[in-house]
DNA sequence: CCCAAATCAGTAATGATTACTATTTTATTA
DNA sequence: TAATAAAATAGTAATCATTACTGATTTGGG
């Protein structure tokens, strides 16, 4: 394990106790009841490094906030328009990695996103 | 064809006539070498119609501007986090439509993007 | 031709993110 | 351990892509 910040560890510790895709806004309000005082600065910084480590993902919906994910195996993101969530699909492989490598193109981190209508909005919408 | 404002119209022919993934800016610098006094929100209100209709693709590679693509078939975004460049690799069909189905999710638009380091970047740094 | 709905240009407001600075914490070296 | 350098932080101010708003203009159906 690697000598993380107090707060570092912190942010870490709630991407990795939430199956959800949080802002950075959500995130801090967790981390405030740890710590306090914890600046929403602070949250960005140690996001920005966590994913370029690669600890975590960065996901962006298009919806004008950024989504983190502390599970950085390999899946597919499937992201409701209507009621905005976003659910998770493990991939056994990923698919696209090989074809990056095949095209001289070297993989870190891959983003898939499926943007529709989940099953319980397309029900409630009968 | 569809009847198409003389605005839309010429926001969807800039980006049918390039192959880049521009900012709503850049789109709007070159509509208005036609429509010289055409509005910025104009050209973001009609970029998200064209993607809610399908016309277009809205692709967000985490560098706090929206990148819009007139290609709406599907294909694979290999994006090089150090020259910013956003390469398309054409996909035969999309493996991941199909599994989004199997889970009761009814597919819209597929943004898949894959961050790494390109060819030419990798060269440079030796 | 007339009217209602849609779209527009121009501008102001929003809000997520970043930049900045002085302070605190951590690591290093002797 | 003490001194010092380097890294991280809290708090706040600034940025800037995007959205909201408003009054004018265009469009399309009857």
């Amino acid at each position: 394990m690697k000598n993380y910040s107090r707060q570092r560890e912190a942010i870490l510790n709630v991407l990795r106790s939430t199956d959800t895709h949080p802002t950075a806004g959500w995130i801090y309000e967790r981390v405030r009841e740890q710590i306090p005082n914890i600046s929403l600065g602070t949250v960005y910084r140690n996001l920005t490094a966590l994913s370029q480590s690669g600890d975590i993902l960065s996901i962006n919906v298009g919806d004008g906030q950024e989504h983190y994910d502390g599970d950085n195996s390999s899946h597919l993101h499937l992201r409701c328009k209507c009621c905005t969530k976003i659910s998770d699909i493990a991939l056994s492989l990923d698919p696209f990695a090989r074809l990056a490598l095949e095209n001289g193109f070297k993989p870190e981190a891959s983003v898939y996103v499926v943007h529709g209508i989940c099953e319980k909005c397309i029900q409630n919408k009968i």
